[in-house]
DNA sequence: TCTAATGTCTGTAGTAACTGCAGGCTCAAG
DNA sequence: CTTGAGCCTGCAGTTACTACAGACATTAGA
């Protein structure tokens, strides 16, 4: 399977797959004579573990953390559990600045009257 | 002023003043005879702007597009508001994928035994 | 069999929004 | 007059990619 291919059937784009190479998260595949990388199943399940785990929000230094215990098959649950939990806060942190951010736009833009005028409610909480 | 003090004013890093001038968000301060930035209450009261922009989330792109808008003196409340309920509308994706980020972690995480096991929930969600 | 169109290779640059540092002036205090 | 702080410039590094250019390889069609 050349990159195209591992490209297609996970999903990813085709130039992450090299950068992934490239930092270290997949292994470097073995190559044809002329130098094309060739990859397998392994590199397929590998690619997928990155792309979930990005999909949940994790960063590329929380995955190669995870991908390193399992590497080294030294994972436990209690472990990868804490990891999941940090990162779990991480989120719910992040969703109660959003979710603060949302109700000021929300309040301001609901004085606007939407008037072709250029006094503006939004403006003026950001000047005052 | 010199470029400490309105850091100091405006609760902003140093670098990212003279960054903002590099970009044109912040207009070029005069200058001493040695060359040392001197800004003054115009200058701090755009700062604040930009910086209450940043807190609610605007990108810099969207702020250089208000702030064109009032440099021009053409904007109208109806722009202002459409921009900042376009923006409110990415806020609400946002906040939707990292709740639904949440719900798949909090489940999964919910699953483990947290025990000195190398077996994990989180490890099959991401490979299965 | 030749050619044209893909596919792959490498290295590098660009994105967003900063942050930090090195090396060199300038300025104020003691 | 020296010392330390503050300012100057330009550039490198951060995160996680994405996209190119220019060169080589492979494959499908005429």
């Amino acid at each position: 399977m050349h990159r195209a291919a591992l490209a297609r059937r996970t999903g990813c784009n085709l130039e992450t797959i090299r950068y992934y190479e490239k930092i270290g998260m997949m292994p470097e595949p073995p190559r044809t004579e002329a130098g094309y990388r060739v990859y397998d199943g392994g590199h397929v399940e590998r690619l997928r573990f990155i792309l979930r785990a990005r999909e949940l929000g994790f960063s590329l230094s929380e995955i190669r953390g995870l991908l390193a215990l399992v590497d080294h098959g030294t994972q436990t649950c209690a472990e990868v559990k804490e990891r999941t939990e940090r990162h779990l806060a991480d989120v719910r942190e992040k969703i109660a600045d959003l979710r603060r951010i949302e109700r000021i736009l929300a309040e301001t833009a609901a004085k606007c009257s939407g008037d072709e005028v250029p006094d503006c409610p939004v403006l003026e909480a950001l000047t005052s």
